[in-house]
Order: C-alpha cells, then structure tokens, then sequence
RNA sequence: GCGCCCAUAGCUCAAUCGGAUAGAGCAACAGCCUUCUAAGCUGUAGGUUAGUGGUUCGAUCCCACUUGGGCGUACCA
C-alpha cells in the first residue's frame, strides 16, 4: 500500500517539484474514519512555501495519477491532512503475499550484504544470571532477530573478562568454603560472595580432590574452576530462554594479542595521553567529553576503559558494519569514552549504536529488592523461568519501551500468568490452529479466488494491519524499538478475536469460508512470523 | 554540584520526525457460550499527560525552569 503511494507521489513531484524537498511519511492515522494512510506534507510545506495548506493539500491531490480500483478515494480534512481509502478488493491481495511468501512475510532485503554484531549480556562469570540480567538477554537477542529481518548478518558476542580483583574474591570464596568443609575454622569476610553455588562449587572440588587442594591458591584451581562451573550454568539458563551466542570474547586475549599495549603506543604516539601521578591519562576534554579519564592506574593495571576501547578495534577490525553494545544505565557514563577514544583513533563510531536500557525493579512482597550477586541478594533467571515459563519471561521483557523503568512484581507475575498477554497472542494462533483442523474435517479448505467476498469491517481491518507488517518490522529494527512488535501483536491478535467472533466460518457459504480460511491462515502466518522475532513459541493448541 | 534516563487512567505501560477526539492490558461494574477453544467478545467508568512558562497553524513529544524518582559522576567493571 505503502508502495503505491509512494510511486504516484514521485510522478506527481515530476509537476510539483517541492514535493522533492521534504520526506513524505504516511502514517496510519488512529482513527478510521480518517482513512487507511494520512499525509501531512502540505501542512509543513505551508511554512516553506507560505501559502494555505489546504491550497496546496488540494493541488497535490490533483495532481494525482491514480488507480480508482487501487484507491478507492482521497480525501482533504482538517487543517491539510491528505487522507487516502484504499478498495477492499486491492487491500485483501495482502493474503496472496503473505501466502507466497509464508515465513519470509516481512523480511526485507534492505540491509542485506551486511554484517551486525550485538554485544549483550556480558557478565562477568561471578554468579547466575538475575532477573536484572534478564532484560538485558532478552532486549539483545530480540535486536538480533531483528537485524536478521532486515537483511543483517548476525553475531551474537558476549564480552568478559576472568581477571581482576572480582575474579580473585570469587576464587577465594571458593578456596575457603573449601576449606570450611574440611572443617577448618575459616573466617568469611561480608564483601566475598556468598552464595549457595559458591559451596556447591566447593563441595565438587572436595569430593574430587579430598584435602589436597588445602594449598592451593585463590587464583588456581578454585578460581578456574569456579569459572567453568559459573559459565556452564550461565550458558544453561541463556539457552532455556532460547539464547545462544556465536562467539564469547575473553578479555585476557586482548593482553595476550598485545592489543593492549599497542593501543597505549598509538595514544601515545597520536598526543592523545599523558602521564600524571604515576597513571596515563587520556585526553577526552580535547575530545569533547566532560573530564580526562585514566586508563592506567598508578600500578600499572589498565583501567576497564583501555580494554573496552581494544576490544571495539577487533569489533571493526572484524569488519562489521553495525556494532550494537546493549547496556544497563550503570554502564551511561562509560560508552562516551570508548565512542570519542574510536572516532580519535580514526574508527567511524557511527557504527556502533549503544543501547541503554534502565533498571528492572523487583518487587517481592511488595517491597523492592536490591540485588547484589556479592550478596547473594538476587532472584536467578532461571528461577523466574521455573515460575513463569519462558514465553512469559520472553515477552515480558519486549513488552516495554528499554528507556522504561521496568516494575517486576514477583507474586503478580506468578499470579497473573493466565492474564499475561503473551496468551492473548498464543491463544489466538492456537485458535486458528483449531479452526484449521475443524475446517478440514468439514472438507474445506483455503481459496484465492473469492477473496473480493472479505468485506466486512473486521475482514478489512485484519487485512489492513496485516498490510503493514513488513513496514512495522523495518521500521522497529532500524530504530531498535524491541517492544513495538508485541504491540503490533496485541493489535493483531485483538482484531483476529473480534472477527473470530463476528465472522463464522463453518457455516459461511463456500466460498466466503474458503476466503475467511485464507485469511486465517495469512493471520497465523503474521503472528508466528512476529512471536519468532520476540523468540516466543507459537502453539497449535493451548 | 554535574551528566544520562524517567514522570501519561487506581496499577503496569503505549502513543510511528511535532498531527486530528491521548490508547491497551490488569483491577472495577454490566452483558454475551445447545454452533470453528469464553486464555475470547461487547459495553460502562476511569486523564488538567508531575507543575509553570516558552516556541507555532498545532506540543505527551521540542526549549527553559521547578518538583519527585532511577543510574552514574573512581587510579571498581
């Protein structure tokens, strides 16, 4: 539909010619009666060319080529909104797309021939993922489904890094519930971590090893092996939510690569750092940000920043064409650096997109728990996913807007599963999937041929969101807005149970029931292709 | 103090570059199943878009200030 607006719009710019001077955007107006597409242009060409927007509403309308068994009328209203009506006919040739094209409804090609990497989660192997991580994991993987979408070849990369102090706390944790268990009187300081799976950890190595790691270090076995058990667990609840990365990147291989110290050369090299108190600094204020950052410390241990710079050079030195990093608000204060460091440095920093999405605040017994994988203060995805599901735990998280605060209610989440709307949306593929088998049994099946017979208001107003699928899903993953695709479900969803409700089809006659059929399937289609993106089952039956 | 994000119906959230009468779900109330799944549908009620000013044909959206909240602001990551 979209389409052919924009085709007759460029003939008529061959006669009007400031309609070449600002981009036209059809929209779906929210009210029907104001027709399928409405444009504004001639009310912002009014400023430009200062004249009544009305006059010029009229004279782009007249100068319109148009199909009449396309468009049905165009209409002028209010202070210069053109609003088009397209002809029910035109509008249900939507099914024959959609039917051709199957799970391929929405897919665009625009991008194709690209490579995208998003970066999520990376967490560092101290603990579980939460419930905090959780959005995070989500929001990344459905960014990715989505670039897919829109043509995008995909990684999925988790960044980490096994050193640094955290790392020797958690493997000393290890070491001295170790010891604990041998019966050695231990003391446990407040800051280490002091989780449940810090004794599992623990008991493995005494049941493996009995007492001769009592002289192991932090920093040998207990730490690895903590590692290794954290990140099999990390790795376990990723895939029960239907996550898996292409690649993890260690930290350490940047040292190892020399990447980091060649780094320091160039900033050096290019006047970009100084020395100061015994720490190299970089110069960020000559780059436009608030105040020069270290990126050595006066130890001679880089800060987070230097990594985080080398590791983005591998992202270009890959060669992808979008990077999108997806971070928690506590990380706002950091990406500024790394994005001035790499445009410095030469790198087009346009090319990395950095999302931030806010907070999740748990609820429990009405009270909001602040989490702590130090404290072992926190609910574990995997729990939330034993409760909930993870269709639920899946949708929840697209819901919403990422520049959202985020309220997650715990007992509401239990309590409200029946109400969640991700069965809204299963319930009506379910539905269909009903409805298909019933219809085969009756010895009808889907048919073309009568399609023109779809005429009632809620046929029309299925077929025209269904119309619009393909334009939402480029437009939501172009602008990285995750959550507008669960809208466009519930809309969905909402129009195929009202015309569930109105439209009967065993009962119809022929060939109005083999048209509604269609129209089913072209429905379930759209709303298994969309659950897919948001990594959602579809279910035949519910 | 400074920076980023946020404030919309009782609750959780939408609102496609600034567009027409600000929309859903939940909760509340009133209806709809002898016929394809009632996890559904229909209707009612619910709003000074935190506040004050500004920009213009038009502001939930942009700007300034105020109030209230989240996260930062480290030689932690």
């Amino acid at each position: 539909m979209k389409n052919y607006l924009l085709n007759i719009f460029m003939q008529a710019a061959n006669k009007l010619n400031y309609l070449n001077e600002i981009e036209l955007t059809f929209t779906v107006p929210n009210q029907k009666s104001y027709g399928d597409y409405s444009l504004n242009a001639a009310m912002i060409l009014s400023k430009k060319l200062n004249r009544n927007p009305r006059d010029i509403a009229k004279e782009i309308v007249d100068s319109l080529e148009y199909d009449k068994s396309i468009i049905e009328k165009i209409d002028i209203a209010g202070p210069g909104f053109i609003n088009f009506y397209f002809s029910s006919s035109y509008n249900t040739q939507v099914i024959n797309q959609i039917l051709t094209e199957k799970e391929n409804f929405g897919r665009s090609q625009k991008h194709s021939g690209k490579r995208a990497m998003v970066e999520f989660i990376s967490a560092n192997p101290t603990g579980p993922l939460t419930v905090g991580h959780g959005r995070n994991a989500v929001v990344g993987d459905t960014v990715a489904n989505m670039l897919e979408r829109i043509g995008y070849k995909v990684d999925r990369e988790y960044y980490f890094n096994n050193a640094g102090r955290q790392m020797r706390v958690l493997g000393d944790s290890v070491r001295l519930r170790y010891l604990e268990l041998l019966g050695y009187q231990i003391h446990f300081p407040e800051d280490y971590y002091q989780g449940e799976y810090i004794k599992e950890i623990a008991s493995m190595l005494k049941n493996e090893h009995g007492n001769k790691l009592v002289d192991e270090d932090a920093e040998g076995i207990f730490k690895q092996r903590a590692e290794k058990e954290i990140f099999a667990d990390i790795i376990k609840s990723m895939e029960r939510i239907g996550i898996r990365m292409n690649n993890f990147y260690n930290e350490h291989l940047l040292f190892e690569e020399g990447r980091i110290e060649s780094l320091l050369n160039e900033f050096e090299k290019k006047n970009l750092s100084y020395k100061k108190d015994d720490a190299v600094w970089l110069k960020l204020t000559e780059l436009g940000n608030d105040a020069d950052k270290v990126i050595v410390k006066s130890s001679g241990e880089p800060t987070y920043r230097l990594p985080d710079i080398a590791y983005h050079i591998t992202k270009f030195e890959r060669g992808y064409d979008l990077m999108v990093d997806l971070f928690g608000s506590d990380h706002n204060a950091t990406y500024p650096d790394v994005l001035a460091a790499l445009k410095a440095l030469g790198y087009d920093s346009e090319k990395v997109k950095v999302l931030i999405h806010q907070f999740v605040t748990i609820l429990q017994k009405g009270e909001v728990v602040k989490m702590s994988t130090r404290k072992a203060n926190y609910i574990t995805l995997d729990e939330l996913v034993d409760e909930v599901g993870a269709d639920v735990v899946r949708y929840f998280f697209n819901m919403r807007g990422i520049t959202s605060h985020l309220n997650f209610d715990l007992e509401l989440a239990k309590k409200q599963s029946d109400e969640n709307p991700v069965f809204y949306l299963q319930y009506a593929h379910a539905r269909i999937a009903s409805i298909l088998r019933m219809t085969k049994e009756e010895g009808l099946g889907s048919s073309l041929s009568n399609l023109e017979l779809l005429t009632t208001e809620s046929e029309q107003n299925l077929l025209k969101k269904l119309y619009g699928f393909p334009d939402e899903v480029l437009y939501i993953a172009e602008n990285y807005e995750t959550h507008r695709i669960a809208i466009y479900l519930e809309e969905l969803a909402a129009l195929f149970h009202r015309f569930y409700t109105e439209c009967r089809i065993i009962g119809s006659e022929k060939k109005l029931a083999e048209a509604r059929i269609a129209l089913c399937i072209a429905v379930q289609t759209v709303l298994k292709n969309g659950l897919s993106i948001l990594g959602v089952s579809a279910p035949d039956s519910m």
